[in-house]
DNA sequence: ACACTGATAATCT
DNA sequence: GATTATCAGTGTA
């Protein structure tokens, strides 16, 4: 167990890095570094997959219908994280990006534990194995012990909770690219990017509600281009 | 390895 | 009252 503050990634991102188009933001955010810390330790871990939401011109994003106070943390400002609950049970994080009036975020689907990996173990005792610690979005958080108090902390400070720094860029042919999981509407575009070389990134499953028939058709043409 | 289902509550219509 | 950016457990191969 490292304990060198320094230990993984490099330095920490601005707003200046983040303050872009969800989509765009993807690449930038593969490889970097997440840290939390909390009164038991410090986890780090090192993001391989995410997935964009865009705003207003996203009907799978939060902020598709408006501001409300659940996502009025998506507005920006870039930088901070995006925490919701989910399913009664879990929770999701985001890195926000864009701003500036309009709302995006990306979500950070999985990431390989680099640091505090018995703390990281302590809270998954259902984690079967290393790479499934933090393999799920409600994983990652549950083994960095995020939760609804860091919904808008600032990822770009130092003395925050939890801080994103920039890692190790991916080669050029390491970044892959496909549909959403989970996702029902727009559930045909690739805004999710992930590091081929991880064996932490989770599996493909389509959206859709169980139990339910009768597809509903939702135009996905101003997404296009 | 993959398919299916129950759990469970905030959020929005 | 319906929906949900999920997970863990169970069953089948």
């Amino acid at each position: 167990m490292s304990r060198g503050g320094q230990a993984a990634g490099g330095r920490r991102f601005g707003r200046a890095d983040l303050g872009i188009d969800p989509v765009a933001a993807c690449p930038v955010l593969l490889g970097s570094v997440l840290e939390a810390t909390s009164a038991d330790g410090t986890v780090a871990a090192r993001v391989v997959e995410v997935e964009a939401y865009c705003g207003t011109d996203d009907p799978a994003s939060h902020a598709y219908r408006g501001r409300t106070a659940r996502n009025a943390v998506m507005w920006g400002p870039a930088g901070h994280l995006y925490v919701y609950f989910v399913y009664g049970l879990h929770f999701c994080a985001n890195v926000v990006c864009a701003g500036d009036g309009q709302a995006g975020a990306v979500l950070l689907r999985a990431a390989e534990i680099t640091d505090g990996q018995d703390l990281a173990t302590a809270r998954r005792p259902a984690a079967r194995s290393a790479r499934d610690l933090a393999r799920g979005p409600a994983r990652l958080t549950a083994a960095l012990g995020l939760t609804r108090e860091h919904n808008g902390v600032d990822l770009t400070a130092a003395d925050s909770p939890v801080r994103l720094r920039a890692g190790e860029r991916p080669e050029p042919g390491e970044v892959e690219h496909g549909p959403r999981v989970g996702v029902a509407a727009a559930g045909d575009v690739p805004w999710r990017s992930w590091l081929s070389s991880s064996r932490a990134v989770s599996r493909y499953r389509p959206g859709g509600r169980r139990g339910a028939n009768g597809p509903d058709s939702v135009t996905t043409s101003r997404l296009e281009g």
